[in-house]
DNA sequence: TCAGATAAAATCGCGC
DNA sequence: GCGCGATTTTATCTGA
């Protein structure tokens, strides 16, 4: 008496569910493969002499609108101003 | 032989764990009262034509050591500019 | 001409800004010391002998609703049985 | 007419630093593309009668080891009966 | 081993 | 009301 097939005496679909189940296994399994050579690729700039710090915050502000960019930017001084941060 | 009140057969002090879990549970509710005085302040500010979002981030910049943020600061602007970022 | 007494060269309310974020600051700087607060107790309870991986989550499970709790617990029951995870 | 290979006033390579900043965008990109289709796979079988929070559950179980799974459950369950969490 | 940084997950609030 | 985006919290990982 395992999963039989056919009659399925819960509720649920287990084929249906074991299918998806799966897919989001291969999808993440993409994905950590991904964030590791992300991972490669800022070690490998750091060897280099660059801050990966400092570029993920470039890549950061790279992915913005520049529109918007700019406005923040301009908001965090004005703000920023008018409380002396930098003073 | 389940559990009975006054002998305690398996390995766990359970006064003591009992005490520890609501000492964090009281801290963790503590801890939730002072996040929500928080969204209400930046709720007001909000209602007062300030931007939360920038609110934040000068708050945040307000914590970093002024010269660690300087230099940071720099490095943003020597990276982006390399890169055309600002231009 | 409201906001500053001398220069206010700008649209903003200096004094109700800084107001803002010092009210945050100190609720920030409030919730830091509870948040440290609560990883002592939980080292504390580590040198008894208590896991805090294990603790987290009970503390996380008492939160919750017992009603929503036990029927969450019988759906990764069904799940889980459906592709023989508990096998 | 900008940024010229050759003279390089600052101390920064340029062409290096682009072409890790552009390696990470690209990844960044694939790894966002992957992220949409697990979502897309959650919202299909939750069109479908499951639901997303429990499957979601139930991968990150499956990610587990086994032994280190039935051992946290273990735990769990000695913890919360000696707290009476599921009386 | 422990603290700090990074990434993942869950939660919350907004906009459609 | 529901998905989407942002924020916050949790967990993992790295380096001291």
């Amino acid at each position: 008496m395992t999963d039989t097939p056919s009659t399925g005496h819960n509720s649920l679909n287990n084929s249906a569910l074991r299918a998806y189940v799966e897919r989001v296994e291969r999808l993440e399994e993409e994905k950590r493969t991904i964030a590791e050579d992300i991972k490669e690729v800022y070690a490998e700039a750091k060897g280099n002499g660059y801050d990966p710090k400092i570029m993920r915050k470039i890549v950061s502000l790279r992915q913005q609108d520049p529109d918007k960019r700019k406005e923040e930017r301009a908001l965090i001084e004005l703000y920023g101003d008018a409380l002396g941060l930098f003073a």
